[in-house]
RNA sequence: GCGACCAUAGCUCAGUUGGUUAGAGCGCCGGUUUGUGGUACCGGAGGUCGCGGGUUCGAGCCCCGUUGGUCGCCCCA
């Protein structure tokens, strides 16, 4: 190392809000992704992988109107094409670009699950990152209720595999369909603006903008308002009144338990009928854990055919945050301190034959050898093998548990 | 985009109303105990106190700016 500062390089910052994960929490992460793929194959969704970045029209056109996420919150570029390209905010809108121009209505019903990295340029807080990770599960070309059901079934199943669904509530409502979220929304809007004196500033700007948004603000200012909206209920048409009583019947009938939420709602107009989220409160600020719902009009606003469609998504750092603290055992199996360094070549003999003998070991062979049984035992390990001289012979003591040393045993003795 | 709080050793943090040479624990390196066993003892390396200005006889501490982080608001596809 230089003493000469002036010489010192600067090191380049990481980019704001990713983050860079080692050891326990990196373990956490697989450990969800690992979870979710069994569950998924339990239900039948075939795995798809599609592109991180697109054009930028396949996320501008699907988010729609809404300007400040189109303009503020995506990671787009130019490529050397004069291409405008976008990395992915979500998953959604490249599943269905990908399902109109691979034909993928062959397929229809199709049900297909993938996960990896998003990014939002937004600003980073708890739970929250420029480059996130996420879960994603998609029925495309199912307009039945049915499949609304077993998505959220296959959702609390992941939740309760990976000890989580305590503590975490699924949260339902409908949007009905295009009728019945027309005059729900008029009718929001009447009471709204019968109430505008008393809206917050941030509600006034909502209500020109995107009136629904009221309903889950968190100004305390709003909430008596919001509290007194009417609810969809009385505006639902027969059709999406049965629909959502179709999917509640199958939650019930799946034992998912479940709680309405008539203030739940989704900022863009494509968003029909279900809408969901597994909620807790130990997440701060960002309490949703798995959200979702019924798309029905994304695939024809990318410029497809007419294609019911529903789907989840959840992130994969919530999820590890969320796991208990036991989840994972990162504990080898054993770890050989060699005590004197004449042993060496016996001591890497005994890890090759552990680890080929499937046991997870790690050698402690460098430093003070006086302090190498220490420092191995300070490694979490199931047994502790010391290595040394004594009397003029090899000696291997094992510690751990009687079975494993057992087993250990015989595996040196043969050496 | 807005707000609050924070920034001292590799890590987690102390650091008094501004006052000599900035500390601890952990980690790292070395030494002591010749030991089937050890939460032990001793020592060492490692710091432009985020950065830049200012106030002051004197700033880790006070003021301004700046960069970065954390949390929250907005937004949440």
């Amino acid at each position: 190392m230089s003493k000469d500062k002036s010489a010192k390089i600067p090191t380049p910052q990481p980019v704001r809000g990713t983050q860079d994960m080692l050891g326990d929490f990196a373990d956490r992460f697989a450990h969800v992704v690992e979870t979710f793929e069994r569950v998924r194959r339990l239900y039948g969704y075939k795995r798809i992988e599609v592109p991180v970045i697109e054009p930028t029209a396949v996320f501008a056109r699907s988010l729609g109107e809404t300007t400040d996420v189109v303009s503020k919150e995506m990671y787009s570029f130019e490529d050397r094409g004069g291409e405008s390209i976008t990395l992915r905010p979500e998953f959604t809108a490249g599943i269905a670009r990908a399902y109109i121009t691979n034909g993928w209505q062959q397929f229809a019903p199709l049900k297909v699950a993938t996960h990896g990295p998003l990014f939002r340029y937004e600003r980073p807080q708890k739970g929250r990152y420029r480059q996130f990770h996420q879960l994603d599960a998609e029925v495309l070309g199912s307009d039945s209720a049915l499949a609304d059901a077993e998505l959220l079934v296959f959702a609390d199943q992941l939740l309760k595999e990976l000890g989580i669904a305590e503590g975490v509530t699924l949260t339902l409502n409908t949007l009905g369909d295009a009728a019945s979220r027309d005059a729900w929304r008029a009718a929001l809007v009447e009471h709204f603006e019968a109430h505008r004196g008393d809206l917050s500033e941030d509600s006034l700007t909502r209500l020109d903008k995107n009136p629904l948004r009221i309903l889950d603000s968190k100004d305390a200012k709003d909430r008596p308002i919001a509290d007194s909206a009417p609810d969809i209920d009385a505006f639902l048409t027969s059709e999406a009144r049965d629909f959502f009583d179709a999917v509640t019947a199958g939650l019930d009938a799946a034992g998912v338990a479940w709680e309405r939420n008539a203030r739940l709602v989704r900022g863009l107009d494509y968003y029909r009928h279900t809408a969901f989220e597994f909620v807790t409160d130990r997440l701060g600020a960002q309490g949703t854990v798995l959200a979702g719902g019924r798309y029905d009009g994304l695939i024809e606003a990318l410029g497809g055919p007419p294609t019911p469609a529903v789907g989840w998504a959840a992130g994969i750092e919530r999820l590890a945050m969320l796991l208990a603290d036991d989840v994972i055992d990162n504990r080898l199996d054993a770890v050989i301190a060699v005590e004197d360094d004449s042993q060496l070549a016996f001591a890497l003999k005994v890890i090759a034959a552990m680890r080929g003998n499937g046991l997870a070991t790690e050698i402690v062979a460098t430093g003070s050898p006086r302090k190498r049984f220490d420092k191995a035992g300070k490694i979490p390990a199931h047994a502790l093998i010391a290595i040394g001289t004594r009397n003029g012979e090899t000696y291997a003591n094992i510690r751990g548990d009687s079975e494993l040393t057992t087993k250990i045993d015989a595996i040196i003795r043969v050496l």
